[in-house]
RNA sequence: GCGCCUCUAGCUCAAUUCGGCAGAGCAACGGACUCUUAAUCCGCAGGUUCUGGGUUCGAGUCCCAGGGGGCGUACCA
C-alpha cells in the first residue's frame, strides 16, 4: 500500500446519492451511461472480486453501489484497501451491473477522509444505548432510525416556525441568563457572572420575557429555545430541552387552543403525511377540533371521583391519601386536585385533548377564570398520556400578579425549591399595561417523540445529557 | 435519591444445573477470485472479562466496595 495521498481541501460533487438514484431509477441491467457524475460519503461496505470490486457509498441522503476494476480504475490496489467508514469522492459514469444494481463506475477517487478507529459491525450496528448516544456521529452512519428521528425532528421545527411566521408571528431571542428564575414552577440551575459579580440562573421558560415583548407592542411573538430545569433525568426528561413558547395579544385560551390544535396537526399531516400518527402501536389522530374537559371531568371520567375546589378539603386529602399522594401540609385545594388529576387522569388520558380550568392556586401566571372563582382559564394538551402543551389567558393585572408571586415565594420560604420568587421588574412591565393575551407553550422534545414514536427524549435529542464519561 | 437488572475483542454476542484452558461472526490484517449485494474461500492476529478488594487449589462466573448503563420508582404543574 502506498503513502496515503494528500486530502484535497474540496471535493466538488455533481450528485447526492438520492439524486443518482432518483434520476437512473428505471435503469435496465447492464447499461452503462454517458452520465458522469460525482459523488461523496463514506464507504460503508466492500466486495472485493479479484479484478473488480464493489462498494456501498453511503451520503447524507441514502446508498448507492461503487463498481471498481482494476482498468478503469485508478489506483485500484490501493481502493481495495479503503477501510470501512472512510470518506471518498467518486467520480464516474452512471451503469448498471449485470444484475441491474444501480452503480457508480469509479472512473477516478480521492480519499476524503480516513477512518483510524474500526467502524461497528456492518449487519448489527450499535446497540448499547450508551454508546450511541455518547457517540452518536456513528450511531448516525449505522440506525437508519436515528437519521429518521432526527431528520424529522427538523422538519418539525421548520415546519412550527413557518406556520407561526405565515401567521404574523415574529421570532425572537430571549435571555438565558435570568437575575431570577420564573416562568415555571422548576429547580433552576445557578451560575455565576463575575465581571457582574452576581449569580445568574439559566431560565426554566422563556414566559416573563416574552410577555414583556407583548407589553412593548409586538403582538404576536414565539420563541424556540432550551430551557434548563435543574431536575432528574427520566426516558422523559432531559435537563436541557426544547420549548416553543408563543404570544399573542387580544387573544384568550379559546383562541389558543384553536390555534394549538391546528398548528400540531398541520405539523404532523406535514411531516407523517397524516393526522393520524401511531404511537407505541396505538393510533392518535392530531385532526382539529381536539375534545374539551375540565380538569373534574377528566378526573370523573378516568376514576369516577367526583372531587372539584368545592369538595371538603378533609375529602380531597383523603382522595389524595388513597391514590397514595403524601400530601404536604402546605397543601391547599388547588394543588391537591392538580395532584389527584395527575395521578388518576392525565396518565390514562390518550387524547389529544385539551384539559382545561386548572385550579388559581397551582396556576400563578395565568388569569382567573371569567366564571369559575378558584379557578384560571389555563389548560393542557395531553397526548399519550402526557403533557404535550400549556396554555392559557395571561394574567394582566398586576396587583393580582404581586399577590400570586408572594403566594409563591411563601412556599419557596418554606422550601419549596421549585417555587417562584417575586419578580420586581416583571410587576413593573405589567404596570405600564399588558393588553389581554393568550400564551402557548409546547414541549417540542414530547412533540418530536409523539411523531416519531420514540419513546424515551434521548433518542428525540442528538446529544441528551449524561454521566460525563468517567474512562475520558 | 431508592430498588432491580446489566457490563466479556473495534462491533454484535457465546462461555454446561453448580467455579475448571475466554470463544464465534463481522470489522481489521495477509492472500485467492472480473458482476457482488451482510459476497465467498484460505490464513493470521486480536482480551486489565468495567475497576479495586475478598473467598478458593482455581473466579468472566461467588462475595464486598466503587464506576458506567438500562428499567422501575421518587422528583418533574
Amino acid at each position: 500500500m502506498s503513502d496515503p495521498p494528500q486530502i484535497p481541501y474540496r471535493f466538488e460533487r455533481s450528485h447526492t446519492v438520492a439524486h443518482v438514484v432518483e434520476e437512473f431509477s428505471g435503469l435496465q441491467a447492464g447499461v452503462t451511461t454517458e452520465t458522469r457524475v460525482s459523488v461523496s460519503g463514506r464507504l460503508m461496505l466492500r466486495r472485493d472480486q479479484g479484478r473488480i470490486a464493489f462498494g456501498t457509498l453511503q451520503d447524507a441522503s441514502g446508498r448507492v453501489q461503487l463498481f471498481a476494476t482494476a482498468s478503469a480504475t485508478p489506483d485500484f490496489e490501493r481502493f481495495t484497501t479503503l477501510s470501512i467508514g472512510d470518506w471518498i469522492g467518486v467520480d464516474g459514469v452512471v451503469m448498471t451491473t449485470r444484475r441491474g444494481e444501480l452503480s457508480v463506475r469509479v472512473d477516478s477517487w480521492v480519499t476524503l477522509a480516513r477512518t483510524r478507529r474500526q467502524f461497528p459491525d456492518k449487519w448489527h450496528g450499535l446497540t448499547d444505548p450508551d454508546t450511541r448516544y455518547r457517540r452518536r456521529y456513528l450511531d448516525l452512519w449505522v440506525s437508519e432510525e436515528a437519521r429518521t428521528v432526527f431528520t424529522r425532528r427538523s422538519a418539525i421545527l421548520s415546519g412550527l416556525r413557518r406556520r407561526l411566521d405565515a401567521q404574523g408571528f415574529m421570532e425572537v431571542e430571549t435571555p438565558m441568563l435570568h437575575p431570577i428564575p420564573g416562568g415555571a414552577a422548576a429547580k433552576p440551575f445557578v451560575t455565576r457572572h463575575e465581571a457582574l459579580d452576581a449569580d445568574l440562573y439559566l431560565r426554566v421558560a422563556p414566559e416573563l420575557y416574552l410577555k414583556r415583548l407583548v407589553v412593548g407592542g409586538m403582538e404576536r411573538v414565539y420563541e424556540i429555545g432550551r430551557v434548563f430545569r435543574n431536575e432528574g433525568l427520566s426516558t422523559r426528561h432531559n435537563p436541557e430541552f426544547t420549548m416553543l413558547e408563543l404570544y399573542q395579544a387580544y387573544a384568550d385560551h379559546g383562541d389558543i387552543m384553536e390555534l394549538t390544535e391546528n398548528l400540531v396537526a398541520g405539523v404532523a399531516g406535514e411531516v407523517c403525511g397524516s393526522t393520524t400518527v401511531v404511537y407505541g402501536g396505538r393510533e392518535i389522530d392530531f385532526a382539529a377540533p381536539w375534545r374539551r374537559l375540565t380538569m373534574e371531568q377528566a378526573i370523573a371520567e378516568c376514576s369516577g371521583l367526583e372531587v372539584s375546589l368545592d369538595s371538603p378539603p378533609t375529602e380531597l386529602r383523603d382522595c389524595c391519601e388513597r391514590l397514595g399522594i403524601a400530601v404536604d401540609a402546605s397543601w391547599g385545594p388547588g394543588k391537591m386536585l392538580l395532584e389527584i388529576y395527575e395521578k388518576a387522569a392525565e396518565p390514562n388520558l390518550w387524547g389529544p385533548v385539551f384539559v382545561t380550568d386548572y385550579p388559581a392556586e397551582v396556576s400563578p401566571l395565568s388569569r382567573n377564570h371569567r366564571s369559575r372563582p378558584g379557578y384560571t382559564e389555563r389548560f393542557e394538551g395531553i397526548a399519550a398520556g402526557r403533557e404535550l402543551c400549556n396554555a392559557f389567558t395571561e394574567l394582566t393585572d398586576p396587583d393580582e400578579q404581586r399577590s400570586r408571586f408572594e403566594a409563591q415565594a411563601a412556599l419557596r420560604a418554606g422550601g419549596d425549591d421549585e417555587a417562584m420568587a417575586v419578580d420586581e421588574d416583571y410587576l413593573r412591565a405589567l404596570e405600564y399595561g399588558l393588553p389581554p393575551t393568550g400564551g402557548l407553550g409546547i414541549g417540542v422534545d414530547r412533540l418530536t417523540m409523539l411523531l416519531c414514536d420514540t419513546h424515551a427524549i434521548r433518542d428525540a435529542l442528538l446529544f441528551p445529557t449524561l454521566r460525563p464519561d468517567p474512562s475520558l
